[in-house]
DNA sequence: CATCAAATGAGTTGCGTACCTCAAAACACC
DNA sequence: GGTGTTTTGAGGTACGCAACTCATTTGATG
């Protein structure tokens, strides 16, 4: 009936006796410091594995001494998914200071390579651990592998890159995340048919183009009936994009579905709202003239949206999830412990008004 | 550019030092010991906001020296949703016995009140922490209260009961579970009119009835061309889900909408699957005949069905962060450490075909 | 002022590990 | 067998706190 989970746990002293060898000799061992015979290693490693011993993670912790740095190199300027994870970071406050951990916000601009790069070369040997959103640029690339050879462990956050030896990525499938977009749109669409827009950031943006590839993908794949317009490039700027899409939507009357890909959604969210005065002004109204509207991220404003009924769904990753799952990351890495992959693993949230956050 | 989020954090000593007391006074102050004037006890608290003292967490680990014992205590059964909790737990084996937390499953009756405070009681005095899918019902309440009383740390896990004084509760709120369901069959419905099947365990059952609340408070005002079926009972069994469901269908042919609100989804599944097969045979066919079907949790099975196509969403409550939500809270709660309410808030997810996790 | 209880100081021990030193032992090589 | 090198043992200290004991001081009360 009852069933335990956790087998008693023995201590480095009892692995000692049991190796027949003095505690110097496992610790040698359990840090793969050099001095111990080949075949001292083993006898050792035998007896840690047959008793499933683990250190205390609370006594190594006190023993080692000092705290862990680690920095988090985030894009400047005032984007609200990274004032979030900002946000998510500073309510973390306590939980950190109690396991001595310090944890330092480094703002740069991450578009432009040079500077990244620069940002990263200028942590190595100071942090224990670094997490990044990531330009995939070679430079940057390069300065990723530095801080790696440095022996900081280095997580990507949002966005990864793939090709450089950072330990772990703390972000969606961007793919994954425009296929759902795709699904979205297509299903509340529902019988109608006729245009589809995108407006993205920029094409060149890593995640950006994943997303719309895979919105692009499930469109042509599983619903014909609607064709989808070249992208627009907003540069996430409301202005902008604002222009570009009521433009859009003036030449194409028979627009019935929209992904924003990016961010400039006030501006997004204007033009649309334009359109349905002048439609409601000229007599036609109802829920099939409306546009459907997903987005990505629940902000305060796409919030809002939802609420109103302007926007019918946001993908989301949870900001708050990714800061923690970073540093627990960061710190599971630090210490040499496995990472629940279950639980870091960041997922695509579909946010509609009813199960909003 | 950068700053800091941790502060650097003094030991005792200093804090101590600052007051102008003894390390032993500090220690009472910190552990609510008796012994110390009121006046005293400011001029403590003072030192240590001041200087935002936090105990070192993995000292006062060490230092307590005994392991901590939690219980789960879960359905017997072959629910595939404790299952996997209980899969997940399996999976922090590690974890846990690094913190030195001894977790233990223990099955019982859940459904019988009788049974489950019984099981409740035993526990008295032998556990720091009590994770229990609690029934709600007045001699449960009692058992709960019982285990607080005690000294226990309880936390009720996906079925609250919110009259007791538990500490806290992981789970979703099942009536925006439900109204998120709604909202989803409406949407996905289209602009088809017809009506719309609810097949539950039981109403008698708190989540249950919750979810069909919010369904139907969705239906009423936003989807009036929809019409609601009287819900009927599978008791979570797939043979009697299917029979029933088979017959209502039959009697129905313009049911355009289902929402499943328990298990029995294999039977389920089959009654519109056949359904699905006479329509074929009958010549109509098409996204438009289909029957929108919304359920609950990813499964093995779940997730079969949505690939195919034969689901269109689950709405789910992520089993392996409730199992390791309920872990952390425990633990915060036994250290008097705060409790990260963002972290561990269970959120209500959609998930399509192509957010699978 | 004496008496007693309450408040406080001072100190000890132990938790399990990391990290260090120094000496002893084992081994390899000529 | 002697030399030099590698491997191992033994032991110590420190980490920051919890939990405890016992002596001492303070304050109130009669």
């Amino acid at each position: 009936m009852a069933e335990t989970l956790s087998p008693t746990v023995l201590t480095l002293k009892d692995i000692a006796r049991e190796a027949g060898v003095s505690l110097a000799t496992v610790d040698r061992v359990l840090h793969n410091r050099p001095g111990v015979r080949p075949d001292t290693v083993r006898r050792v490693k035998d007896a840690i594995a047959r008793n499933s011993f683990q250190p205390h993670v609370a006594a190594a912790e006190l023993a080692r001494g000092r705290a862990r740095r680690f920095a988090f190199v985030m894009p400047s300027g005032s984007n609200p998914f990274m004032q979030q994870i900002e946000a998510y970071l500073g309510e973390m406050a306590g939980w950190l200071s109690a396991r001595r951990l310090n944890v330092e916000m480094i703002a740069t601009d991450v578009f432009e390579p040079a500077a990244l790069a620069a940002s990263l070369e200028a942590l190595s040997g100071d942090y224990d651990g670094v997490a990044v959103v990531a330009l995939d640029h070679p430079s940057v690339r390069a300065a990723i592998n530095d801080l790696v050879d440095a022996g900081a462990k280095v997580v990507t956050l949002v966005s990864d890159v793939p090709s450089s030896r950072r330990h772990h990525y703390v972000g969606i499938d961007n793919i994954a995340a425009g296929r759902t977009a795709g699904a979205l749109v297509g299903r509340l669409v529902g019988q109608r048919s006729g245009k589809v827009a995108i407006i993205a950031g920029s094409q060149g943006l890593r995640d950006h183009a994943e997303r719309i590839f895979g919105f692009n993908q499930v469109m042509a794949t599983e619903f014909p009936d609607l064709s989808v317009l070249p992208v627009l490039e907003g540069r996430d700027e409301d202005d902008r994009s604002e222009q570009l899409l009521a433009r859009l939507l003036g030449k194409h009357g028979d627009i019935v579905g929209l992904y924003n890909v990016g961010a400039g959604t006030q501006g997004v969210a204007k033009a649309l709202n334009d359109k349905a005065q002048n439609a409601k002004a000229s007599g036609a109204a109802g829920r099939d003239k409306q546009v459907v509207f997903v987005g990505h991220d629940v902000t305060a404003l796409t919030r809002r949206l939802l609420l109103q009924g302007v926007m019918d769904a946001a993908i989301s990753q949870n900001p708050g999830h990714e800061a923690r799952a970073a540093v627990r990351v960061l710190l599971a890495l630090a210490r040499g412990e496995p990472i629940l992959s279950e639980q870091e693993k960041i997922r695509i949230d579909i946010v509609m008004r009813d199960n909003l956050p």
